[in-house]
DNA sequence: GTGAATCATTGACTTTTGTTAAGAAATGAG
DNA sequence: CTCATTTCTTAACAAAAGTCAATGATTCAC
């Protein structure tokens, strides 16, 4: 992708963005381009790391487009923990003060846009406009409940069972993500998976 | 338990309370107080239920003393997805806003004390001490990720190792609860885990 | 304290998953 | 398009977990 290209992406995710700020809240214009300074843009292509093992992260980000998986490094081997979409936020390790390293890599499955706020610019914007802080700590607590449900989702099922509620509520996954990363993400081995869709497939 | 010694806690509990505001900013003396009329202690004998499957409740709960299991009915079997203790915080499935009936149980795993708050004292509660919105934020982020780190490690972790990983984090669990709960917490049958601990055992 | 009920362990057997290795299919770079 | 690389499937065997049933151990109510 061109240069010219990209700013002309750039410039159409930010509308976007002015769009969600203006179903938030009764932002005046000028407000919201106040709070666009506070949020950067970035592009990733397939295959680019936003954040590795180690390093030190205090952003938050939010997918505009694309997928992005979540993996540790567990004696060389690459286990997925997680894969974020369109829509989805992502809080690094380290997003509420503490510099901690991160345990795990982002990397991208395909052509991701991610808006990006540090965490100082983050604090400026919950001064500038305190309602965000109502919503955000809304929004959190919503996806902290969506968490547990997930962890309970994981500890009651077994791996076909995921497998049928990947194929039901995130199907699309089934298309973006190579199925090993898949496999890797239901917590059994690309060969354990094989076997399991060829059990559905004979039933 | 009889009353008067019911009372007697109960006191305890507020004076603690109290302890917990003072801690997180400076708060008057009068100001505490206001906050903990918000606030109610309710305590449970072993084996109580605090929310059933099905319940619509739109509360929070901390834990004062005790220990709480929640678990899900699959198929008339329990499945325990996790034990809640000492300054742990319970967020209901609807506590953020909408009416969700409860898709889980919570039942007290021995005799447990617990501050409650509902969903109109909490918008009161930030309404008057708007610090706590920002507080609370945190506190929530910082939960969010620590959900993540356990979806995470379930996912990349076999029985065994989430067993010895109890053993190291959670020891006090061990004693606390039955086997056959925590079997079902780490996603294997009462058998297997006792074949895992004479595994370990044996080692 | 005693008996009933609950909980933990063990054994035999089945099913599922992991492991290793090989080959087929799909993808990507030139 | 072609070749190399990556990904997916299959097979054979080992290891782990599920299932069913029986037996100890512990807990609890009376």
């Amino acid at each position: 992708m061109n240069e010219s290209k990209e700013l002309l992406r750039t410039d159409s995710i930010k509308k976007e963005i002015k769009k969600c700020f203006s179903d938030l809240a009764s932002f005046s214009e000028e407000e919201i381009n106040e709070a666009l300074k506070l949020i950067s843009i970035k592009s990733y292509k397939k295959g680019d790391h936003i954040l590795k093992e180690g390093e030190v992260c205090a952003k938050s980000y939010s997918i505009i487009s694309g997928c992005v998986r979540q993996y540790y490094l567990v004696d060389g081997e690459e286990k997925t923990t997680f894969f974020y979409t369109e829509g989805d936020s992502i809080f690094s390790p380290n997003s509420t003060s503490e510099k901690i390293p991160s345990k795990y890599y982002l990397s991208c499955v395909e052509y991701t846009s991610l808006s990006i706020m540090t965490l100082e610019n983050k604090k400026e914007m919950y001064n500038r406009f305190p309602i965000l802080e109502a919503l955000s700590r809304n929004s959190l607590q919503k996806e902290l409940v969506n968490y547990q449900e997930m962890l309970a989702t994981y500890i009651t099922t077994n791996a076909e069972e995921r497998y049928l509620n990947l194929l039901k509520y995130r199907p699309e996954l089934l298309n973006r993500v190579p199925q090993y990363q898949l496999a890797s993400y239901l917590g059994v081995t690309p060969e354990s998976l094989s076997r399991i869709r060829k059990r559905i497939f004979l039933k």
